[in-house]
DNA sequence: CTCGGCCATGTTAACGATCACAACAACCGT
DNA sequence: ACGGTTGTTGTGATCGTTAACATGGCCGAG
């Protein structure tokens, strides 16, 4: 195919491929002749061909839990984009569940895959380190959210700031202390969401009341309300996601508990739809995007020793969007 | 390296490239030492090789909008677990905007990626029909939602039997007639859901309320709220999407009205927390997942030969859960 | 017992690009 | 005028795999 090129302009086989590659020692007038029989034939690199000889794809695995919701879909969005930008293809897979071997299964499936670097975005430490370990030993990889010890480079949402600006809110409202209703317990954002609040709390010197454990879902926002609702003194919750604050929400309303006169409410992620709840949702907004952009760039400066920045910094700071979930004590 | 599979095993290569194609001509003692002398050596075979001789890819191109929405998101996530099943990867791409010419780009990029064949998740059929354009003549393609003819096959959900059922519903619950919240203009699947939600209203002889248009987002839901808040006598509203519909309870709540004793509200997705909005949504669900296994399906019997069920329906049904955003008149 | 045909296996040439090296021209300074 | 650079182009080998064809052993029919 390179040869039809070539014989078009009556160049060699080798000629075309500088071009190709703008290698700077060819002249002018030969690039121009090359380019226009490129364009003549609509001529495609055969990637596969490329791969071969250079011995390394252009190719990005990315494994994913949840990526129907938002935040990680939105992440993968900022590596897809990211990614192209750079000329690489992003190819991603789910697990079945969330089971050892399921997990075992996807990492394989990624490593017959011809990539040339991972993306694990994996909430648990141990999912993450299950199929770090299951990928080939010396495919570079990069961790969104958990990552198994420094070794492998990681790009996080800075969850601890987050949720110190959420409490702090709160407190600020003149709340006497903040309720909190986590992500799992064996998801690191979920754990760092909690200690963020907790640590934030005692700082303050306040009463740390105990965590009621979600699972991101509405429904389980939902129980959780309606646990809360039964406790007497509850001015303000902070929810670990929007999901959950949706459900929280929808608990206290059945239970006559209104938000935000009686109950302050914070919640995580600012979704598209968190302006229109009933009330509007006062929340953090993390970038979702951006930590998938980071994580490209980061994983591409192991993966291509070309590549320049290749220490991003590993956090992504959350702001506070104020709704009207919250108010004054 | 399949060369060290062959050393190890005793055998030549083409042996081993036999065990690994699962040709029937190899002695099953052979077969053993060569199965075992693979996995002595942890080999994978080099897709990159295979494609190159074979003239073939064993991925899949997806080109795909609002890839964070929950319906793609989901199709996505059905069309990446259908094509692992069959040994296939996926590689999505989501054009940056709407435009024209980020549309080319995007399928540009695509062409120049070595897929075996390419969905398109578009909902206009402007764009699906620019993107197909600028795909590779006689690359296989499989349009979701929105096909430019018959000549590209398509799959998609059964707006018109989803609206039907909404509408539907309401009629049986008594209310005279049913307004309806629209997606874009340019989209298909908002136009069929339009269609059917007309037709059942003409069929059944009641006056048909001019469209309110929409974008899908809840803010658009909002605002479409708050205009037919001002209309009297509106007793029913069919909303094209779940989050539109979370917008129109947000301002019904707002102006005081209630759902479901003054006005019934259907939407449509049956998203995760449609169960927790304020009241929970009764609305329409969409096999979201099957449509992307089902495009998968027809995708591979263009790309590939030996696939058999090449036919597969192509319209999935969707089904009605009623919750308590609906009441008798 | 001999020949055609099947079976198991090996040998060689692709696939489409890049890389290392060779070749040749033009230009420089001495 | 000549050796040494520098710049431009071509040649042949190579990446890991599969396809096409070749080989040789064994079996059964004539």
């Amino acid at each position: 195919m390179i040869g039809d090129v070539a014989r078009l302009a009556g160049v060699s086989n080798q000629t075309v491929s500088r071009v190709l590659n703008e290698h700077p020692n060819v002249r002018q007038d030969t690039r121009d002749r090359v380019l226009d029989a490129m364009r003549r034939l609509d001529y495609r690199p055969n990637l596969m061909a490329r791969g071969l000889v250079r011995q390394k794809s252009h190719m990005l695995g990315v494994i994913s839990f949840d990526s129907v919701l938002f935040g990680p879909a939105t992440t993968l969005l900022g590596i897809g984009r990211a990614a192209r930008a750079r000329g690489y293809g992003v190819t991603i897979l789910t697990p079945e569940s969330g089971d050892r071997s399921s997990i075992v299964d996807t990492a394989a499936s990624l490593a017959s895959q011809a990539v040339a670097g991972v993306v694990v975005v994996f909430p648990s430490q141990a999912a993450t380190t299950t199929a770090l370990l299951s990928l080939p030993a010396g495919l570079p990889a990069v961790a969104v959210e958990a990552a198994p010890d420094d070794a492998i480079p990681a790009v996080r949402i800075d969850q601890l700031t987050g949720a110190r600006i959420a409490v702090q809110h709160l407190l600020e409202l003149g709340h006497e202390t903040v309720w909190h209703v986590s992500g799992p317990r064996d998801r690191l954002d979920a754990q760092a969401r909690v200690d963020g609040w907790r640590a934030t709390l005692e700082e303050a010197g306040r009463t740390t009341p105990p965590v009621v454990v979600g699972d991101w879902s509405a429904e389980s926002g939902y129980r959780a309300g309606l646990e809360l609702a039964e406790r007497p003194g509850i001015t303000a919750v902070f929810a670990a996601n929007d999901h959950m604050a949706l459900g929280l929400l929808r608990a206290f309303h059945e239970r006559g508990i209104r938000v935000p006169e009686d109950v302050s409410v914070v919640g995580f992620d600012d979704i598209p739809e968190a302006g229109y709840l009933i009330p509007p949702l006062t929340t953090i907004r993390p970038d979702h995007e951006e930590v998938g952009r980071l994580a490209v760039t980061t994983l591409l400066g192991l993966v291509d020793e070309t590549e320049q920045d290749a220490t991003a910094p590993p956090y992504v700071v959350p702001t506070l969007v104020r709704r009207r979930s919250t108010a004054a004590r």
